[in-house]
DNA sequence: CTTTATGCAAAAACTTTGCACCGAG
DNA sequence: CTCGGTGCAAAGTTTTTGCATAAAG
C-alpha cells in the first residue's frame, strides 16, 4: 500500500547515484535539495525508513555519530554482503565482498545453537594513501 | 595526570559486575547511582570517554540507538577480540571469540593494500531460546 | 475520493559543555 | 595548595512526531 512519490525516487536516485559514498541523511537531503528545493528534512528520515524495510537501501554505523545509508548490493544473487575498510586516518570507506564468514557461521550454528540470518563486519585501520603520507611503527 | 575518584571506580565495578550485559550509559548510570546517589549522568558520559581511551573498557553498538560499553577483555595476551551474536528476537547479546579473520585481514593487506589494525563482527539471528519458542520457515 | 506522504515546526532523545565548587595528589 | 573532576543546568545534535495540506492511486 505505499506509493511512489518523487521524493522516494529523489532519494533513491541520490543514493544510486553515489555509488560506494555512504552518505548522511544530511548528505541525501542536501543532495536532492539540490533539484527540489521543497523537501523536508523528516522526509529524507522517513524515506530512509521505508526504503531500509524494503531492502532496497542498507543502513552503515561508522560510530562517528551518524547512520549512513548506500544502495543495496542484495536482489542480485542471494546473500551477496560486502563488507567495510573504514581508515582511521582519513575516514574514507571501502567496500569488500568476503565469502569467509560462512564457515563462522556454520560453526556457530553447531556449536551454540545460535541461528545466523545477518553479518556485518567492520575492518579498521590504514588505507594505502596514507600508508604512503606517513609512516608507522 | 589523570585521577582515581570514587565515581571512576563505581563505573569501572558496575561494568565488571556486570559480565556479558552490554550497559548503556543509562544503565551505567541508575547502577552507580544506587549507591552513589549524588552522582551525575554527565559524569558517566565524561567517565566512560576516559575508561574507553585507556582501554579499559569497549564500546559497542547495536543500531539500536544505544553506545553501550563492556569491561575490556584485553591486556591477557595481545588481541584476544571477541565478537557479537545478538538475537533479532529478545535482544540478547552473546560473545564468542574467533581468529578467523586473521587470514582475512591478510588477504586485505595484501591484495588493497590496506592496514587493518582492529575489526569487529556482529552476527544476527536467533538465539537458541527464542528458537525453541518459535518455529520460523 | 480515499489513503498515504509531505512540510513545517515542535518535541523528544541522547550527548556535550560551561561554570562554580569539590576533592585527589 | 593546585589541578583535574564533579554536579547541575543549559545548550547542542540527531531523530521523531503531530497536524494540516498535498498528491498518488
Amino acid at each position: 500500500g505505499l506509493k511512489v512519490t518523487n521524493q522516494r525516487i529523489m532519494v533513491l536516485k541520490a543514493l544510486s547515484e553515489s555509488p560506494g559514498q555512504h552518505l548522511t541523511t544530511e548528505e541525501i537531503y542536501v543532495l536532492v535539495k539540490k533539484e527540489s528545493p521543497e523537501i523536508g528534512l523528516a522526509t529524507v528520515y522517513r524515506t530512509t525508513q521505508v526504503l531500509l524495510d524494503l531492502e532496497l537501501i542498507d543502513k552503515i554505523n561508522l560510530d562517528d555519530g551518524f547512520v549512513r545509508y548506500e544502495i543495496s548490493q542484495s536482489g542480485q544473487e542471494g546473500t551477496h554482503h560486502h563488507h567495510h575498510l573504514i581508515c582511521l586516518e582519513c575516514g574514507k570507506v571501502y567496500s569488500f565482498e568476503d565469502d569467509l564468514l560462512e564457515k563462522l557461521e556454520n560453526r556457530i550454528q553447531d556449536t551454540m545453537s545460535f541461528n545466523v540470518v545477518d553479518h556485518e563486519v567492520k575492518l579498521f585501520g590504514y588505507c594505502k594513501e596514507c600508508n604512503k603520507n606517513k609512516k608507522r611503527n
